[in-house]
DNA sequence: CTGTTAGCGCATTCAG
DNA sequence: CTGAATGCGCTAACAG
């Protein structure tokens, strides 16, 4: 491996000097920085990470640390884009950036722990936000620069997140469907351990609420993503007296199993029952029919959360702050009014 | 930050054995391990990645690069699914994963060049293989421990790579096609640069020349992925004299477009044109008509690509190898016999 | 079984 | 403007 002491030697300066250079310190001279960098062109020198990172006390890395449904998570297009949108300013700040590898939550923390610990990242994205975190708890205790996508459940004016107004995007989307003459809504959900799924289902009640529109428990289901969450909920949802006329669903993912169910039961969208979404990933465009849901700007939550991360890695200081993402609805076909 | 000097001071031993005791060196005596671990837990000690990193040279981390259509690749699902299994025996190891995230060609090749020449990662795991790829030039020339997943373009011999038998499995569905009556069967691949796409061609071209059947270029394009490419393919599938009545589709995520135009155009699958396809992801279940695919086993690349890589990784000598993952034919309902 | 010494590659004082 | 000296935190001979 060819060193700074070997460019030093090549150039005839002293190491310190071509460190420097390196760093395209002014106090060099135009001179011997043209044939330092000849001497390191010539000998193929590059710096060193660990090095530089030990006497640094920084790796330029930051972590993504996914949900602990691993078998699952990653196959929604939420945490791709997400990903692509970190990834993006990470990559224009030459930093770099490490995947959460951990299956379970325990895994996960003990993971955090390693990286944070080993001072292997300057800091930390969480891509979810659940009741009672362990890593988050972690991350604050240790007062370890982190942000969070979504709202944390605690520790609301300690942390810096990135996330949309779900409440009020719940409240809008299903306001919505009453406009278009619903009065039978249901609202179906993923782990009530989300807070996304808390904030939007508490939109859902609001704006029933506002219209005057009785509910209950009744209408309010929460599954698994995928085929089978979809079979449960349609199962029930057909076993109902009062058979809903709309769904307000609060993942897309969600909504693609539940189409795939009521189309094999037979219920027709949005003929039978009209559907509304979250999220707009991309296959929300290639359902049939394709669905009317809220567009989160996912890529922009990532952009977002990796920006505020940098900062809050690089100073000390930098106070915590909320960022809210607006939201748009995408109207597309599934939707009918009565 | 306390550093091992501290728990050396606080257990009162020498530095070195408290290394000693962090590597578990059957040469000290269970009694100070026991000492100096309890003022380790007592102090908070965590050892430092970089300085461990710097005189170990090697960062137990490995890096996993997309191919450069990152707008779209990373909404393929099968690369959450290979990084899964990656994810899986890096974790076992106790090694971190860097994802790349560059986003052209160019920025890629830097960052791997980043990567490597700053001994950032002991291995990288390239998840594509493409037509004369700098990235693949790059790491051979620098003798860097890599795995491809995907077969090679060219360095057949000196690389490590693993993959399916994309033309035996193009062969195979093509051959089921076939004997289910049909005689007419276009082939829908992505990019040519593609090995994969190539391979997959290449069988079902075999396949068509064994039963005896003509074809030509008529019947092979080329498409994007995803709502975008099936628009043009579905289109130049209807304009054509003698319209097929098969298709072989080289990647569900395309399928998933094909089906979603072919509807728009009243053409019904299986009834009036059967489709298969290739990967296996989740989403092909969820189509409609759920779609008969190879599952190509994709968890398990992951797996034995991370593997293979971390054998490279800690032996010098290790030699190339080839792995090939066997793959089965999945069959659900988007053929019909003619 | 344990301590002493040296050094990994780099950045940064402090001199000059 | 540049060099010499020092240390980041840890591991690995080499002694004992």
């Amino acid at each position: 491996m060819v060193t700074i002491k070997d460019v030093a030697k090549a150039s005839g300066v002293s190491p310190s000097t071509v460190s420097r250079v390196i760093a395209d310190n002014p106090r060099i001279s135009e001179e011997t920085k043209k044939s330092v960098r000849k001497a390191m062109k010539a000998l193929g020198y590059h710096p060193n990470i660990s090095a530089r990172n030990l006497v640094a006390k920084s790796t330029k890395a930051i972590a993504a640390i996914m949900p602990s449904s691993a078998n699952t998570a990653l196959q929604n297009p939420f945490f791709p884009e997400v990903l692509r949108g970190i990834g993006s300013v990470i990559h224009d700040a030459q930093y770099s950036m490490l995947l959460s590898t951990g299956q379970t939550d325990e895994e996960i923390l003990e993971e955090v722990k390693r990286l944070v610990y080993g001072r292997y990242v300057d800091g930390v994205i969480l891509l979810y936000s659940r009741l009672d975190d362990a890593v988050t708890h972690f991350l604050v205790e240790h007062d370890f620069p982190f942000v969070i996508v979504g709202k944390p459940f605690e520790y609301e004016s300690e942390a810096t997140y990135v996330n949309n107004d779900n409440v009020k995007a719940g409240r809008e989307i299903t306001s919505y469907l009453i406009e278009q003459g619903h009065e039978h809504i249901a609202f179906v959900g993923g782990s009530t351990d989300l807070i996304v799924t808390q904030d939007r289902e508490a939109g859902y009640e609001q704006a029933l609420k506002a219209a005057g529109i009785d509910h209950d428990d009744t209408y309010k289901i929460h599954t698994e993503f995928l085929k089978s969450g979809g079979r449960g909920a349609v199962e029930y949802i057909m076993s109902l007296e009062k058979r809903p006329t709309g769904l307000v669903v609060s993942d897309d993912l969600i909504s693609l199993g539940i189409l795939n169910r009521l189309e094999e039961a037979g219920i027709r969208v949005p003929d039978d029952i009209s559907v509304v979404s979250f999220n707009n990933v991309y296959l929300s465009e290639i359902t049939r029919p394709a669905l009317t849901t809220v567009d989160i700007h996912i890529y922009e939550l990532g952009i977002q959360s990796a920006k505020a991360l940098l900062e809050k890695a690089n100073n000390e200081n930098e106070p915590a702050k909320r960022i809210i993402i607006p939201h748009t609805i995408v109207h597309r076909d599934s939707v009918q009014p009565r």
